[in-house]
DNA sequence: AATGAAACACTTCCTCC
DNA sequence: GGAGGAAGTGTTTCATT
């Protein structure tokens, strides 16, 4: 998996992943090389795919999203046309940031982020009127004590 | 807590939260304005902490960070001292991307990212070595069905 | 093959209208 | 809010090791 990603490449994706402003010649001296080999390599990575968007982060508290939940869900139906269905309504829903399906007895988790505790429940019924859903668990979030979008890369690999 | 924020500084924020990388030219065309204004709005908006921060978003795939662990925590002690304890051992580990105090039953949730099934069993064994706890179940995500960092942004407000 | 330096084009960012 | 300009950046090219 790691196709030909060595070390130097790993210093620029760890700066990267938390500041995507700095200039290739502030990068550059952080990971100790020079602007061109440091900008050919970011290039090679987002043609990879590596690096695959930037983006700027906000804060959920300031934009009336302060609420954020995370929903375990068993499933009734396991069949090929009802997982299509089902994964086309979260990938459909704005509110929904995050959606796994999981081994073990339950079969998805969602992170959802809202308004309030209502327009939780608003996105719930209108969830379950249009996938059939066997039980669903809500857990809400009081306190958000990490939320980082850096990988945890490794310093050698 | 939507301190004088228009329908117009949310046009750019969902563009910046998707794109970071385009110009003030493009997303003033993208969401009907002019330059000035809008490099404007997207400076307060930095001030303001509205914009945290820029980054690159990567493929864990590709580095080697295939697998997702959702671990949901019950605590053994509930007193102040513990929770410092806690709170700063969630924020020493790179491999916990989020980290959430929830309302009922289960206690903690954490998001973690590590490379494989080992890695995360090393995780769980330096945790409980660190701090106590009453209970932890781990659940395995199989698929990132959805995996965004764009917050769901009304259209008005 | 990879680095460093130097040139060009483009953006950001500020000032004035 | 719009126009223009200085400064700084990203991007390319060339010479160097």
């Amino acid at each position: 998996m790691a196709t030909g990603i060595d070390a130097l490449d790993r210093k620029i994706l760890r700066v990267l992943q938390h500041d995507a402003t700095l200039g290739l010649d502030e990068i550059a001296a952080q990971v100790g090389s020079s602007k061109t080999p440091v900008w050919n390599r970011i290039r090679k990575l987002r043609e990879a795919g590596v690096i695959e968007r930037q983006v700027a982060i906000l804060d959920p508290q300031k934009l009336d999203l302060a609420s954020c939940f995370f929903v375990l869900i068993r499933t009734a139906r396991h069949d090929a046309e009802w997982l299509a269905q089902f994964t086309a309504a979260l990938k459909a829903r704005p509110e929904i940031m995050e959606a796994h399906r999981l081994a073990g007895e339950i079969d998805y988790l969602l992170k959802v982020r809202v308004e309030n505790a209502g327009a939780y429940d608003r996105f719930y019924r209108s969830l379950i009127e249009d996938v059939s859903i066997f039980s669903v668990t809500a857990l809400l979030s009081m306190e958000e004590i990490v939320a980082k979008t850096a990988l945890p890369i490794a310093e050698d690999g």
